[in-house]
DNA sequence: GGTTAATGAACAAACGATTGTTCAAACTAG
DNA sequence: CTAGTTTGAACAATCGTTTGTTCATTAACC
């Protein structure tokens, strides 16, 4: 059995108060130096670790916040876990993971998984188009940080400026003397969808590049999805596209394809930018040019603010992401017929 | 707040204990239905929600296991997450996620974790190298159950039959026509590198194809050491090899992309094949044929076992994965030379 | 030296559940 | 009608902490 602190008490010749008083740094009360010295060797000598749960059902507070994903089998989620464990794990607390996919009904799985004081706090990751999202979060009594997406109605959403993003892609494909720049947006319409659509069509008009709404073409999230939409996009294309803005990862690896089957040789004839930087953009061929997002940080940062809520501390209720920088790569070249 | 069994025993006129003998249906003390009604009615309608925390003190059990992986941001371990998480779930477990990596000194990870109570089981996926694992393990007091590899010592480990997927892939080049099959393994001589270089070998030598050590390159785990590892392959060879069997995926890609850089068409020069699959298989040009591993399944029968250690039962002490088949695609084609 | 103040540590009550034990009421039987 | 047995539910201890309160000592002061 784990030692507890009756153990420790018992051996120091105390009682557990005083060991408790010792452990926790107890303002309200003094002990003896000596007293306190025997009680840190006793600790040490039998390598005592107080029991969490006790703990969390004294304190109401299980030190374990949960994150909710849609998906684990995505590099971006993925990377948003990694930089949210790692905050988390520096100032003391435990991530519990929790699936909620877009099919199961798992109207309940906030409430469940707060109501059975598992967690002191949520941290939800956001599809882009999950609406049901919000009617959810009724009568969850834990802070809850939304991360990928702005919810007004919530009290913190970190999320990235996908604005900027579009706009950094846009700008390096205008910049090599691309005129016909299709844009392949996320389907739905969702929160980052709508934001790159808009950050691509203001870059091409600051950039006096007229924008023309038949170059855009919504697809799903499979990158088959994209690679469909490419091949019809470019066989009923009177005048070919030069260059080709891919709103997710996969969306551009699905149009890169394409590209390769009808043989149009890539960045020659057609650029191809995409949004999200992963070792995938490295195993591609040509090596993809995307703008890399702080994944990891939004993952961090969600979770900072979400201790910083359970230490009552006052957060900001959007923490908005700048893209990193553009990952220049193999998939994008000035424009031949400039 | 959320109730406790105390406003529910408050509302209907009775102890808590009763209270929890109904809703734990308590075998050694009977209720009467009329009480036992009221009970039930008490705690739909307060929506009572038995407090986990409370639960896990008395009953020593968290109803919780920690599942460590080496990195998240890899499709396999992510695959194994979810398998993981979901069987935990159906079983009434939670799961808490920890990362281990390779180069921070974690030796006291497991301990913590469990020390504290906060887990009553650990599922660890193991890199094929990390050969600190076992000691780390000393004194931790909790069933492990062992992913991805064979340690001799742990009470369960759950894996896959490497050696029989490389045998499938490894035929698979052998059907198609080529002899001069190129092995790029992985570096470090683990669990799973090993047993695949033996299928590899094994396959050769009973198809009669003479087995050529200096066709065999041991690579890192990036795609760039597969990608270098190729390119001087390639420039050195007197017969070119007519077809490259990768270990994993990343070796993979990384060998197309430095057969595209040097031109070699494929799969009519250079046929490849590799292990694992994922979407990411599908977004390579031309897409790879790969061996499909049961990932999630690996996840999911390492869960199981793990709960049923938990309830007391037996279980068997490896649990072994059969590839689940070839996903032929367009990455491997007939030998040209034959 | 006797009263008061400060010190150091024990005592005890939670937190919310589970479960062995006790106990009153109702029932059975002789 | 009384002694004995069921039945149904309350009582109480416990899990390992934290923290407000009490209580001896010792120190301090006039």
């Amino acid at each position: 059995m784990a030692t507890t602190l009756a153990d420790v008490a018992r051996e120091a010749g105390v009682d557990i108060s005083t060991v408790s008083r010792v452990l926790r740094d107890d303002k309200t009360q003094r002990v003896a130096a000596r007293t306190r010295q025997r009680i840190l060797d006793v600790v040490k000598k039998l390598n005592y670790q107080p029991n969490a749960v006790a703990r969390a059902l004294r304190l109401a507070r299980s030190r374990t916040i949960g994150i909710v994903v849609p998906q684990l089998d995505n590099p971006v989620f993925a990377e948003i876990i990694a930089g949210a464990e790692h905050a988390a794990a520096e100032l003391g607390y435990s991530l519990l993971i929790s699936h909620r996919t877009r099919s199961s009904d798992d109207s309940d799985l906030f409430r469940r998984l707060v109501n059975t004081n598992r967690v002191d706090g949520l941290l939800v990751v956001s599809f882009d188009e999950d609406m049901q999202l919000i009617q959810d979060f009724q009568g969850v009594e834990v802070p809850i940080v939304v991360i990928n997406r702005k919810i007004e109605s919530m009290s913190c959403c970190v999320y990235h400026n996908s604005y900027k993003a579009a706009q950094l892609a846009t700008n390096h494909l205008i910049d090599l003397g691309h005129r016909q720049i299709v844009h392949l947006a996320g389907r739905g319409g969702g929160f980052n969808a709508r934001l790159r659509w808009n950050g691509y069509r203001d870059a091409l008009t600051l950039r006096g590049v007229p924008y023309d709404e038949a170059l855009v073409r919504t697809v799903g999230y499979a990158a088959e999805d994209a690679a469909t939409a490419t091949r019809v996009l470019i066989e009923n294309s009177n005048v070919l596209p030069t260059a080709i803005f891919a709103a997710t990862f996969l969306t551009a690896a699905g149009a890169m394809r394409s590209l390769h089957e009808m043989g149009i040789p890539m960045p020659d004839e057609i650029s191809v930018v995409g949004i999200h930087d992963a070792e995938f953009a490295l195993i591609l061929y040509p090596t993809l040019t995307t703008v890399r997002m702080p994944n990891r940080e939004m993952g961090r940062r969600a979770a900072l603010a979400l201790c910083d809520i359970l230490s009552g501390k006052n957060v900001d209720s959007e923490i908005v992401l700048e893209p990193e920088q553009l990952m220049l790569r193999n998939s994008t070249g000035p424009c031949r017929q400039g």
